[in-house]
DNA sequence: CTCCTGACCCTTC
DNA sequence: CGAAGGGCCAGGA
């Protein structure tokens, strides 16, 4: 036995939090591809609940997760919308009517670094 | 148990 | 480009 190896299993929703934690400033990923590399293949919506609970605690850069189509997700007439843009400018990201190019700013992880960096 | 709701995504028109 | 429809699946009522 080598109870010194055993971590905690990590739970779907720790998975995302910690891929999301990982991107970096000036960046963003949609909720598919977080959902991909947290292991979780079409589970977007997931993904959007997963930040929804998270703590206030983890600080996570939650801002940094925005829809496939490279838009924020909120509706443009909600604070969250408003929020979520200013965050992202001041971090370096243009917005433009609620619209981020992908081109631009998609974070592209390294997947051999990303693996290493789960606590398995 | 069923029904409804999403910070979604993809295809089609 | 935008809108519509179907798929998806965990939670809550």
């Amino acid at each position: 036995m080598t109870p010194e190896t055993s971590a905690p299993p990590l739970s779907p929703m720790q998975k995302i939090w910690h891929i999301v934690a990982l991107i970096p400033e000036g960046r963003v990923a949609s909720y598919g591809k977080i959902a991909d590399y947290a292991g979780l293949p079409g589970r977007a919506r997931y993904v959007s609940r997963a930040l929804k609970q998270a703590p206030d605690s983890l600080a996570l850069p939650w801002h940094r997760v925005i829809n496939s189509q490279g838009k924020i997700s909120f509706a443009k007439d909600t604070h969250p919308f408003q929020l979520q843009m200013s965050l992202l400018r001041s971090e370096g990201v243009q917005v433009n009517q609620g619209r981020i190019a992908l081109s631009e700013y998609e974070w592209r992880p390294d997947m051999a670094t990303l693996v290493l960096s789960m606590p398995f």
